[in-house]
DNA sequence: CCGACCGGTGAGCAAGCGCTTAGTGCGCGG
DNA sequence: CCGCGCACTAAGCGCTTGCTCACCGGTCGG
């Protein structure tokens, strides 16, 4: 099994339980994704779930708590794809090289759940959004490490890597925004095309 | 006065007349940008405006044509921008600098209004979303023209012009979503920065 | 000097919202 | 076969929402 499709595989919420609380999820994640956090009703995500309004509230105390689930388990798991690339054997272009193709097929593969997890943030309250602003912080320290290594040992040339590292998170993370399940590409296809892009953006010399 | 200089002085909604209509189109830019459209009340809107609520009815028939006038008039603008530098003199890369640069320089200058036109496009009903999906059509050919030359003409190394093309734009786009007026960049100096990021993902030969 | 006009207001309507509560059906230990 | 616990529902509460309407005051042509 490729690491790719391993990321695909992995329903992202399936240690969520019991099974009822885990298709409220799945439910509230597709209506989020489509339609917004603020124009998605308690009721419509119940009505998905094939539930009544009142269950939703048996498994989750509110609306929000069930942003704020979806919100961090979402970016436990794009932390830990950029980590683990980071912390890889090789060189820095090859461990940008898989950071960026795996951050974005996930987001691809993921579409939807990325669209909540990156889009919906404004809709959480103060404490929760400081919380998972802080795993944002981990993905940023994880591509600036890969580009500082790349820096430090002369493969890439980057004049401003905080700038940089913006960059390449920003490219990544707008595939959630356009990124069409009924278009020609597949994910795969989005992740080496990107990888690509982005070992070009920071100057890496071709592998000899 | 400097390209730059003319893209951020323009309010964009100077030619709304009378005055209440464009004191409340501003009011709603801002609150549309920091909330969001559906979490956004017309009640708030006529507040910021310093008018009661049954006023924002006088001026326009519906809260959603308020956000479609605010998108029609942002995303002309930002085809304006695209078109003029694809119908520039100079070099390919010399174009492509040109929009990129202009592109960013817009919407990180005015990152409220860019935030609404480029992430608010789903609450606009199907007629008038089809309206400014047209519009955004446009960007897209005018930026693929410049890549195209580019590559007919050997400057530029791309392998999939199509896919490059929503590329550049969804980097640009994207710093409508993380530009903060507190931050240190300014819109120039992210201007001249992504410029050269998307030269070195189009491969273009330095100039000589 | 007047009356028509028009941008603006105060009060409020119908609908829909997030969320609660009293009650129901069902599985399971004794 | 009973009765308890609990996931779940029907109904609805209090409130906010987008939007309306009767009315008002300043301006201006005649």
């Amino acid at each position: 099994m490729t690491a790719t499709e391993e990321i695909l595989d992995e329903v992202p919420w399936s240690g969520v339980s019991p099974d009822a609380a885990r298709r409220l999820m799945v439910a509230a994640v597709e209506a989020f994704a489509e339609r917004g956090y603020h124009a998605t009703t308690t009721r419509d995500i119940a009505g998905r779930a094939g539930m009544s309004p009142a269950a939703l509230y048996i498994h989750y105390k509110t609306k929000e708590e069930l942003l704020h689930k979806i919100s961090t388990i979402g970016h436990a798991k794009a932390v830990a794809i950029l980590q683990s690339a980071a912390d890889a054997e090789g060189t820095p272009a090859e461990r940008l090289e898989q950071a960026v193709r795996h951050f974005v097929v996930w987001h691809a593969g993921h579409h939807t759940t990325a669209r909540v997890v990156q889009y919906e943030l404004d809709a959480l309250d103060a404490e929760h959004r400081a919380e998972v602003v802080q795993l944002r912080r981990q993905c940023d320290a994880a591509v600036r490490r890969i580009l500082t290594d790349g820096v430090k040992a002369g493969d890439f040339e980057v004049p401003d890597i905080p700038g940089a590292t913006l960059a390449v998170l920003s490219l990544c993370i707008d595939v959630a925004r356009w990124f069409n399940v009924a278009g020609r590409r597949t994910p795969d296809e989005v992740g080496a095309s990107y990888a690509d892009l982005v070992l070009r953006m920071v100057g890496a010399r071709p592998r000899s």
